[in-house]
DNA sequence: TATAAACTAAACTGTATAGTTCAGTTTTCC
DNA sequence: GGAAAACTGAACTATACAGTTTAGTTTATA
C-alpha cells in the first residue's frame, strides 16, 4: 500500500483502489466545504461511507490525505482540457470563443470556486500544493493562449506570454470578485463587457490579411 | 461597551479603547498567520498580551472578533489611498505610474498576501467580509482608474469600467500567481513585462492631441 | 481616600479532535 | 473450502479548544 511521507506529494497517477477513490470523494466534499483546519477525519470517513481505520490505512494522516486530494484535483478535475475544435475559425472568432469558454468555466462552477478558495487559503501552509495548482491549472492556460498569439503574428502582439497572462488574469479576477467574493451585488457587471473590452484591446491593431 | 451581535458587522469607526486595539493587533497576527479555524483565542490573548477574559469582555466571541478585525483591516489598512500627485503628467506617464505603484503594492507586501488569502479562504463562511473587501479595496481601485479613463477621452476607451477591471485584474492576478501561489519558480516573469504589455494594449489607439 | 470599573491568572466545563487499537466481520483469491 | 488481506465499529488516549467563572489585583476617577 505504497504510502508517501507527509511532506512529499505524489504526482504520479498510480491507479487507486476503489476504497481510496471513495475516501477521496468524501474528503473532497468535506475539505471543499469546510477548509483544511475545520474538516475532521471522522466527518471525512462518514462522508466517504468508510470506517476511520480504513482512511488511515490508505493515507498516512490528515495532511497526507489533503495533499493527495488537492494534487489529484489539480491534475484531473481542474486541469484545463482544450478541444481541437476550439481553434477552428479566424482569430476574432477563436479568441472570443476561448474567452467565453474560459469565463463560463471560471464563473459558473461553484466547485471550482471552492477549490480555488481552498488552494489560495492554504497556500502558505501547503506551498507545494499551490505550485501544483499553478503547474497544472494556471500554466497550461497561459501557455495555450500564448502559443496561439505566437502562431498568429497578424494579431501584432509584441509579448504573447505577458498578453496571455493579462487576458487570463482579467477573466479570472473578474470571476473572483463577482462570484467568489460576492461582489456582483456591490459592483455588478455583465461578463460580456469584460470579454468585449478584452477583444477590443487585443484585436484592434491586428493586420488584416 | 457597545458590542455587536455575532452576525452584524460594525462598519462605523467608533474610536476603540487601547486594550481593544491591542487585542486586534494580536488577533491580526494570529489570524493572518494561521487562518480562522486554526487560530485559538488563547493564542490571540497571549499575542495581544492580555487575559482571555479581557478578550471576551471586548468582543462577543471568536466570530465577532474575526469580523471586527477583517472589516477594520479592509477599511483602514488595505483601503487604497490615492495621492493627488499620482495624477500629474500626461496619460502615458500617469498610467504607467499607477500600474507600477499598484503592482508594487500588491506584489511586495506579505501582509497583504496573507490578508487576501484569509478573505478569499473564508469568503463562503463569511460572505459579508468578502463584500466589505470588495467595497473598500477592489471597488475604489476600479472606480479610480475608471474615472481616469472617462476623464481622458483621447485614450479612446469605449468601456472605461470594464477596461479598468481588466487592467487591475491583470495586475492582481499576476501577483496572486507569482507571489501568493509561489508560481515565480514555475513560470517566472518580470512584472515590468505585464506593465509594458498593458501599456501597449491600452495606449496604442489613443488620439494624439 | 473611597469606590467602581477594568483587568488578570487560573481553574473549570463540555465538547471536539487526530490518531490508535482490537475483536470480529467481510472480501478476495488460490 | 480456507487462508490472508481488507474492512468495520467502537472504544480509547491524549490533546486542544471556546467560552465561563471566580477570587483577587490594578487603574481611574471623583
Amino acid at each position: 500500500m505504497g504510502r508517501k511521507s507527509a511532506s512529499e506529494i505524489d504526482e504520479n497517477q498510480e491507479p487507486m483502489s476503489e476504497k481510496a477513490e471513495q475516501i477521496l470523494k468524501g474528503a473532497m466534499q468535506e475539505f471543499l466545504a469546510h477548509g483544511y483546519a475545520a474538516t475532521s477525519m471522522d466527518r471525512v470517513a462518514a462522508a466517504a461511507g468508510v470506517s476511520k481505520a480504513t482512511v488511515y490505512s490508505h493515507f498516512q494522516d490528515k495532511e497526507g490525505l489533503f495533499t493527495a486530494l488537492v494534487a489529484r484535483m489539480a491534475q484531473q478535475k481542474f486541469s484545463v482540457i482544450y478541444a481541437p475544435t476550439l481553434l477552428e475559425g479566424d482569430p476574432v472568432t477563436v479568441l472570443r470563443r476561448m474567452a467565453t469558454v474560459a469565463m463560463s468555466r471560471v464563473c459558473c462552477d461553484p466547485e471550482q470556486h471552492a477549490f480555488v478558495r481552498l488552494v489560495m487559503g492554504e497556500a502558505d501552509r501547503f506551498p507545494q500544493l499551490a505550485q501544483i495548482f499553478v503547474q497544472y491549472v494556471t500554466k497550461p492556460g497561459v501557455d495555450f493562449l500564448s502559443h496561439y498569439f505566437t502562431d498568429h503574428p497578424e494579431l501584432n502582439i509584441p509579448d504573447p506570454e505577458a498578453t496571455a497572462r493579462i487576458v487570463i488574469g482579467a477573466i479570472v479576477h473578474f470571476a473572483q470578485v463577482q462570484e467568489m467574493l460576492h461582489g456582483a451585488e456591490i459592483m455588478p457587471m455583465e461578463s460580456d463587457r469584460i470579454i468585449d473590452a478584452l477583444m477590443h484591446l487585443v484585436m484592434r491593431e491586428r493586420v488584416i490579411s
